[in-house]
DNA sequence: AACTATTTATAAGA
DNA sequence: TTCTTATAAATAGTT
């Protein structure tokens, strides 16, 4: 999207990646509200960084609490 | 998207809802897969249908495997 | 952080 | 239900 096509490979400028993680991530916890709102299902999102989990979301309260504990290892 | 604009809102019609929940679903794997290599970060992604676990993602195999056993519940 | 030119996703339709 | 197409939505590059 936007002004140059997307190339399926790691963003090698830090702060381009950086820049693009923000903006997608939020773009995909959005998508995954709306499957979860439009069809009816329970949805189960975590995005991971280099660092630790960043971002959740779910549908499911017990599901997500659930699923958090995982990167607490 | 499309020829109207979406209305966040249960689809009521059954042949719709499972129309959308098949389109939507494999835009946003391939929207986790995407943010996963562009921005060099895990994710993992379960979507769930009433009767049980549908699609998973996970660019870790073993954060997948784990988040797996979520559903044998 | 805003903007906008374009690409991408997708709601309807065939 | 797989393919097409008009249009909405996401977003890459820019400011």
């Amino acid at each position: 999207m936007g002004r140059g096509r997307v190339t399926l490979k790691r963003i090698e400028n830090n702060i381009n990646r950086q820049v693009t993680f923000s903006k997608r991530k939020s773009g995909l916890l959005k998508k995954a509200q709306e499957l979860s709102v439009l069809c009816d299902v329970d949805v189960a999102l975590i995005v991971f960084s280099t660092k630790g989990k960043l971002s959740e979301y779910a549908t499911d309260a017990s599901c997500l609490s659930q699923v958090s504990l995982l990167n607490l290892d």
